[in-house]
DNA sequence: GTCTATAGAAAGATAGAC
DNA sequence: GTCTATCTTTCTATAGAC
């Protein structure tokens, strides 16, 4: 159909502006204190556009949250596998998780909130079913460092700490960057590359062998 | 005054307890989604009692702020004075947050939502002076940390890192605590402390010479 | 010191024009 | 696909009884 195939191309790009504008908002306010109406003032417009494209607030919030643990997965989970001890391979996924939260911290930022809204939020049975899920997610990547943790153990590169315990402590250091980091004027690619460098090499020096 | 007198030994707990309530609340359910009607409900009580202890929704945000501070500042900021290395003493007080964190878990969680409301919120002048004074707070107290990173170059007990960025690495990782720890039943001090001490071992880690 | 009742503002969501 | 107008609910805050 003509149609859907013209949607594929335009719809999907307007669907990402109101996406966007969401997460942004989200970061800044906080989501209970966005309303509809910000998000569709950060676009120049008015509520019937962001209606239009999602049904109610929270299904806005569901999208930008699986957007940001598909970037997580995209970008840092896939070092999972690859050369080198697992050491090395831990160093280049936490090097990606932290260039993630640099670059897409308006949607990073909304791992957080989501995990709140789960453990004592009042949701609907729909909306926890589609919570249930976006955590699942979530914990599926922390598991990806779990277990590199529990391989480093193994092949002799990392000391041989609670797998569970050290995935926390490390993914609280690097997560931390999106709540203080924020681009500085001229910044570049290789100034976050820098960066994220220098957080690695001291954030992993504790957990080396 | 003797009315005085006994407002010195009541009023203050009554306070005390809608104060408690709302850290419970705002760790929850965050800020903009605690209602005023959530706070009174948890205590039992109607909004009218909450309000006589506290003029408007922001001020009983700010207490709470405030609180969560000063107890960091009492129970871990002091040990940068103390015997030992810098390392000794950075050990000391990253000890003490970490309890801080588990164990006033529902003040703690509100130092995160402050740092938001702060960045990015649109407050009046005087809610923003109020503001300004507690970010002032916090800001002394994570230089505690930069001064004792320093200190631990200068010393030789620790690497010659950043010490902004390692203040930042540290405080992520241990701030953490307050997102995925939660009490487990029957759960005692000793047991507290023995978690904090693994947490602590793992972290510095990286930091030490 | 706490309650009930209510005023006034703000937000989520929908209907229908364009 | 977006806008205007509006309905309905919810929330902050206050007034006044007890």
């Amino acid at each position: 159909m003509q149609a859907t195939a013209a949607n594929d191309l335009v719809s999907p790009d307007r669907r990402e502006e109101v996406l966007a504008a969401a997460a942004e908002c989200f970061m800044r306010r906080g989501y209970e204190a966005t309303s509809m109406d910000d998000v569709a003032d950060m676009l120049g417009a008015t509520k019937g556009r962001v209606y239009h494209h999602f049904r109610s607030k929270p299904e806005l919030f569901f999208e930008v949250f699986r957007r940001a643990i598909f970037i997580l997965i995209r970008e840092a989970g896939v070092h999972e596998t690859g050369p080198g001890t697992a050491a090395d391979r831990l160093r280049r996924m936490s090097r990606a998780h932290i260039l993630c939260m640099m670059e897409t911290q308006a949607f990073q930022r909304n791992l957080t909130l989501g995990v709140d809204l789960y453990r004592f939020g009042e949701t609907s049975d729909e909306h926890r079913a589609t919570l249930e899920e976006l955590m699942d997610l979530r914990r599926g990547y922390e598991d990806a460092f779990r277990r590199t943790f529990a391989a480093g153990a193994a092949d002799g590169s990392m000391k041989p700490l609670d797998p569970s315990l050290a995935m926390r402590t490390l993914l609280g250091a690097i997560n931390w960057v999106a709540v203080w980091y924020s681009p500085r004027p001229g910044e570049t690619r290789a100034h976050r590359e820098t960066l994220a460098e220098e957080i690695v090499a001291q954030v992993l020096g504790g957990y080396l062998a």
